[in-house]
DNA sequence: CAGTGGTCTAGACCACCAA
DNA sequence: TGGTGGTCTAGACCACTGC
C-alpha cells in the first residue's frame, strides 16, 4: 500500500523509482510535502486561499491523515501555510496583517513591538524607475545572464516623518513585466504583497547580509544626515519556492534612534 | 488515563487542578515538555549526555510514546536538545563542532559556510577584567537589583591577524562566582561552552539590537582602524531556562570583510 | 543482535468555528 | 450541527547505531 508504487489517483508518487544508482528514499510525509509545495508553486492555491482539508488530501494522496498532517506542518513552520483551528490551512501571504513586513527587522529603540510602517507617519517615496541590463553583480546575485533585463528601484522610507531607509531594488524583468513606477508608488502596503497580488511573486525566505558603512553625500542628503556618518547597509537577497532569486534589495538604514532587532537560537 | 488526575510514579503531573478561575488547560505534551525542561533547568541531565528514551519517558509519565516524542520535537526545534537516530536524545551543548558559535553570526564575505573562529590565525585577547556594581542599565538588562555584584570583561577577537571584534561583557556576580581573569584568556573554544563547564550556565536563545556605529578613538585604536569609521554595534542579550537574562554582551564588528549574515523565514 | 529514534496507520476524542 | 485542525493512543514496521 505504499505510494510510491501505486497508480494513485490525483497526483502518483511515481518518483521514477528503481534508477539503481542513488536509492533516494524519502519518506511519505517528505513526498506528500512535496506534492503539495508543487501545487503551490504552480499556483492551484493562491496566497490567502484555503488548501483541501487534511482528510481531503489524506483521501487523495491515499495516506492516513497523520501523513498529510506531518506534511503540513513542516510547511506551516516553514511560514508557506497558515493553519487556523476550526478553519482550515491557508496559503501565507505578505498581505495579512500578523506576516506583514516580516523581512523588516528594523524597530524603534523603545518599541517592545514589531514596528508596523505603512501607518500614520510613514511614506514611500520613490526616487528612480529603470530598466535596465542587469549588472555583473546584480545578474550573478538574480541568477540571470549578464545583460538581461532587470528593473531598478530607488526610494526612501519615511518613517514618523524621519527618512529612514534609503533602498534600492533590482527585480528580474520577465517575471515582474509591466511594473511600473506609478505602481510602485501608489501601492497602500507591503511591496511584498503588491508582488503575490500583481505578479503571482510570493517570497518565501531570503538571506540578508549586514555591514557599516559610512554615508556618502547623496546619501548622507537623503536621510538627512551628514556626510561619514555611520548607517545600517542591508543587502537582502529574497527567494521564491526552489530557492529562486527574485528580488536583491541594498538598503541603508539610519540607526540613531532605532535598532535592527534579530532573534537567536 | 489522565496524568493530570492521576497520581504518577515519577513525577505527577498534578498541576494543581480544579483552582476554578483560570482553566489553563495545556495539553499533555506541553506538560510533558515542562517536565522535561524542568529536569534540564535542574541539572539532572548535563549538556552532551543523553536524556532517557522515549520509550523510558513514556513509561515514567504513564502516557504513550507518542506524546513524549512531540514533546521533544518542540525542544529539539528550539534547540535545546538534540536527536541522533540510533543513538538517543542529546542534552545540547555550545561545545559541539555543529552547534558551536551558533550565536556568532560574523562570517567572511567569500565564505559561504559558517565561520569558525578559535582556530588557526584566531585569538582573543582579555583587555579588562573587573568585578563592580551594576550600573542602571546594565542592572535593568540583566534583572538584577542597580548596584548588585557584576563582572565585565573586556577582550578583542582576532581573526586570521586582524582585530575583529571588540566587545565588552557584563555577567551577574553570583552565578559567575570565581571567575577568574586567566580563566577568560585560557579557555580554547567558545566562551559558552567554559560557561557551562565551569558553571553549569547554558545560555539557550538571545536577542541582538544592531547598529551602526562611529568608532571612537580608543577603539578605533584596538581594532585598528581610523576613528570615525563605521562599525557595526552588536548588543546582546542571552537568556538561560525560564527566560532568565544571564549575560549582555555588546560588541563592535569591523565589517570591511566581513559581513553580519542573517536567514529570515 | 538489541536498543534507539523515525515513519505510518487507524481510530477515538477534543477544541474551535461558522452557519 | 458538521467540518476543521489538534491531541492522544497503540501497535507495527523501518533505519541507524553499536556491541
Amino acid at each position: 500500500m505504499n505510494p510510491v508504487h501505486s497508480t494513485a489517483p490525483d497526483t502518483p508518487l511515481a518518483e521514477t523509482a528503481g534508477e539503481g544508482s542513488a536509492p533516494a528514499f524519502s519518506p511519505l510525509y517528505q513526498q506528500i510535502q512535496q506534492l503539495i509545495l508543487q501545487r503551490l508553486e504552480a499556483g492551484d492555491w493562491k496566497p490567502g486561499e484555503a488548501i483541501p482539508s487534511e482528510m481531503d488530501l489524506a483521501a487523495r494522496f491515499r495516506v492516513s491523515q497523520g501523513t498529510v498532517r506531518k506534511a503540513i506542518d513542516e510547511l506551516a513552520a516553514d511560514n508557506l501555510v497558515v493553519r487556523r483551528q476550526g478553519k482550515g490551512t491557508f496559503v501565507a501571504t505578505h498581505a495579512e496583517r500578523h506576516t506583514q513586513y516580516r523581512f523588516l527587522k528594523l524597530r524603534a529603540d523603545e518599541a517592545t513591538t514589531a514596528e508596523t510602517p505603512a501607518n500614520d507617519g510613514s511614506e514611500r517615496r520613490v526616487l528612480e524607475f529603470r530598466r535596465l541590463r542587469a549588472p555583473a553583480e546584480v545578474a550573478r546575485a538574480l541568477a540571470l545572464r549578464s545583460g538581461e533585463a532587470v528593473l531598478q528601484v530607488k526610494r526612501v522610507l519615511v518613517f514618523s516623518g524621519v527618512p529612514t531607509i534609503l533602498e534600492e531594488l533590482w527585480l528580474p524583468g520577465q517575471p515582474f513585466k509591466g511594473l511600473t513606477a506609478a505602481q510602485m508608488a501608489a501601492y497602500k502596503g507591503p511591496t511584498y504583497a503588491m508582488f503575490e497580488l500583481d505578479f503571482g511573486v510570493r517570497m518565501v525566505r531570503a538571506e540578508e547580509k549586514l555591514r557599516a558603512v559610512a554615508a556618502l553625500p547623496a546619501q548622507a542628503e537623503l536621510l538627512g544626515m551628514t556626510p561619514g556618518a555611520p548607517l545600517l547597509s542591508v543587502e537582502r537577497l529574497s527567494f521564491t519556492y526552489n530557492d529562486l532569486p527574485m528580488e536583491l534589495r541594498r538598503g541603508l538604514y539610519r540607526t540613531d534612534t532605532r535598532h535592527y532587532h534579530n532573534e537567536l537560537n
